[in-house]
DNA sequence: GCAAATTTAATGTACCTACATCAAATACCT
DNA sequence: AGGTATTTGATGTAGGTACATTAAATTTGC
């Protein structure tokens, strides 16, 4: 739907207002959706992302620092995301023993189990999320004008 | 920046997946700096938003059910923003009187006056929030290719 | 070697999101 | 008119975001 729809205004300032509200309105709309498809598993965006990572580093162990460099958004308290999936025994938290400021976390078989379901049901793959209406070149010239903008 | 260095992902699934990761990335970067404009006059983003919208009705008074239709975040508890704005003298809350169900919600003297002040000041100018670096035509085909991924 | 500075993570607080539930007012239906 | 359904908003709860502060371990500088 077009966004002018979408939120009931006729018109905007500027295209480049426009294209402000339109990515927000989009990014929310992409993750809302995406939400939905995990909570049946009892997971949360930011839980899957920090899981996904620590997949990432397997076998290593990571550290928090570590997880806030490598996710989306900075300043989500990766502490406290890793306390959630601790909870389900999703990962486990040691104290560094090169390091004892720093905790080692790592993705436990569980963990491990439960992003292999996700990905054998296909529950993140972009063309089934809105995607699939882009051409690779469109894809290419979205992802070019959006590095523009935070350049 | 690109994405690639932002969250330190040297490759992705695809170009749908990389533009999903840009989508939302880029949306939280937007709304951070916009977020941080606002601060120092003690409103959040979606206070703003929705002082916005009872500016646009007013002299006529908003519902509750009114503001959600035309916010960005459909399933953002407008009723707690609200109590927020009226907190601050913002905005008022009155029974509305043809329908005892519905609550009348007006932008005060106040309000309008801290509006006003923002705008003067260009602190929304989305030509100083990164859309700058783009022409209208590179505006007009991210807009419409955002369109598409929601259609 | 020891005090000061820095790093690393956890925690406190305020606010927001997402969703379920509740209560009151109104509309509907016979 | 009277009972049921719907509308409208508020509220409860779990989790996330943003930022400041704190505590412990380590590094640095003299």
């Amino acid at each position: 739907m077009r966004l002018e729809d979408e939120i009931k205004q006729a018109t905007f300032q500027s295209e480049g207002q426009k294209a402000h509200l339109n990515i927000v309105f989009t990014a929310g709309w992409l993750q809302q959706r995406q939400a939905a498809v995990f909570r049946p598993l009892g997971l949360t965006l930011p839980q899957f992302n920090v899981l996904r990572i620590l997949r990432g580093q397997h076998p290593k162990p990571a550290t928090v620092a570590l997880l806030i460099d490598r996710m989306l958004d900075k300043t989500s308290n990766a502490s406290r995301i890793v306390d959630k999936l601790e909870e389900k025994r999703l990962v486990t938290r040691t104290v560094c023993p090169a390091n004892r400021r720093a905790v080692d976390i790592r993705i436990t078989e569980a963990g491990l189990r439960l992003l292999q379901q996700i990905d054998a049901e296909g529950l993140v793959d972009p063309l089934r999320n809105g995607f699939e209406a882009l051409t690779d070149a469109e894809l290419k010239t979205l992802n070019t004008l959006l590095d523009k903008i935070r350049a």
